[in-house]
DNA sequence: TTAAACTGGTTTATATTTTAAACCATAATT
DNA sequence: AATTATGGTTTAAAATATAAACCAGTTTAA
């Protein structure tokens, strides 16, 4: 007899602020730089690049490495799997919201 | 340069999983029991116990406590700010969903 | 009548997660 | 040739969440 309060329904890879922001920026854009994805999110490098990385482990994101000229350049974009995930994370804290009316 | 990305705008107080399960139940009823409430969002006594705690700490919820014949009950209603904080929350929510489409 | 099990919780130890500080490699600046 | 900046990663510490242990009683049942 599952409900719909149920809070393990809730998707607790995208549950987190820092990573459901991130996912919101890159739904938004084709891709995105690391320090740009940086600011947007106003973060720190060092937490960036931990959630990022949880983020890919899950499948969410995928990370591009390169250099440019002589710099590193990392680059990031949702996946299918991330975005259809995070539409389903939506969906759900809506159906919350359309309840509390 | 605060942007609409910026995880920090989100209520970390509200966004963890049971913590809004617990909210959103509570913005559905005029008040309810301990034991109802845990079995709502599917939790166990400990854990409910810690957060409704701290939901209480935050002013988002009433706490009430009586016997009923021998035994204890506690029941739970969130409160004006609650109520307002939540409300507060599913709109930004909302707003990054619109920003996915 | 007393031991065992159940109720309705709270407290606390542990596990997990998050954050921030330290680090690394290289490049550019003074 | 030091110092500072860039673009990150790693990791130690802080914060948080979870689950186990506990507590104060009550009911059951031997």
């Amino acid at each position: 007899m599952s409900n719909r309060f149920d809070h393990t329904q809730i998707n607790e890879i995208i549950h987190s602020r820092i990573r459901l922001s991130i996912l919101a920026v890159l739904s938004t854009v084709d891709e995105i730089e690391f320090i740009s994805l940086m600011k947007e999110v106003n973060t720190t490098k060092g937490n960036l690049s931990v959630h990022l990385s949880k983020l890919e482990t899950e499948g969410y994101v995928n990370i591009k490495k390169q250099f440019v000229g002589k710099k590193p350049l990392t680059t990031c974009k949702i996946s299918e799997n991330g975005l259809s995930a995070l539409k389903e994370y939506l969906d759900m804290v809506e159906e919350l919201a359309k309840l509390t009316k």
